[in-house]
DNA sequence: CTAGCATCCGTACCATGGTACAGAGTCAAG
DNA sequence: CTTGACTCTGTACCATGGTACGGATGCTAG
């Protein structure tokens, strides 16, 4: 049985953070033990789903959902989850692209001419 | 000359909007003329400046030095922010795709077997 | 000249994902 | 049995990019 820093230690987090996650309700909070509340390894697998899921761009609501769906076992709802996440990732992504390209093009536009305002500049100068 | 609700109006944002950028010293607030503060072409040009710069992904910290080069003319160090922007971009686009590519796999594989526990899920669960 | 907008100014609030801190209680080692 | 580290609780604060609101003042049309 863990205390709260044993289990953000194990987790890779800080104390605040469980406290956080607790609040947000991502992570039980369990009655206390004289005092001091102790932690199994359930919160520690729920903890670091919690870190997996956002390395792969979930939110910390889609999480709590995502959660409560590995309870239950519900496919199809977590095939949702990922498929509309994938569509916001693909519209992220296209965005990024987009205003990169456009610096790229510009930037190379100013190193090459040396006359009249830097393209860069300009091209926000409506 | 506008009033800030015409020069808020010009630019496509709201009055508080026109507030919030002067508080962060984005555009200047100009004395007043008996109560009420006048804004000029240049000011309207500064703030379609900002949105420009924005749609680029710049975020407003580095836009108030955008605005600051604009005035200066700084072709190189317009080139080095045009660059640090790009490999941030770069580094972000890298990581949604992971993101993206690790969540098709998942789904495909989750529409594809009905057997043990769904593999989104299951890929949390560390 | 007065009604009814707009503007001014300071401040508080929103989401997101945490981080920090004060003051009190608890626990284990020396 | 005291010291020091850790925990508990509530609340405030951080960045980012705004949004909202209250009370006072200004401006303009009827």
């Amino acid at each position: 049985m863990l205390t709260i820093g044993g289990l953000a230690g194990a987790g890779g987090v800080g104390v605040e953070t469980i406290r956080f996650y607790q609040r947000k309700g991502l992570l039980r909070t369990p009655t206390r033990q004289s005092g001091i509340r102790r932690y199994g390894p359930e919160d520690l697998r729920r903890l670091r789903f919690i870190r997996q899921a956002q390395t792969a761009g979930f939110t910390l609501e889609e999480i709590r959902e995502l959660l409560a769906l590995d309870a239950s076992d519900d496919r199809s709802r977590a095939r949702e989850l990922a498929k509309s996440r994938i569509e916001v990732l693909n519209a992220k992504i296209a965005e990024m692209q987009t205003a990169r390209n456009a610096l790229r093009r510009l930037a190379s536009e100013c190193a090459e001419g040396t006359a009249g305002p830097c393209p860069i500049l300009a091209s926000f100068d409506v």
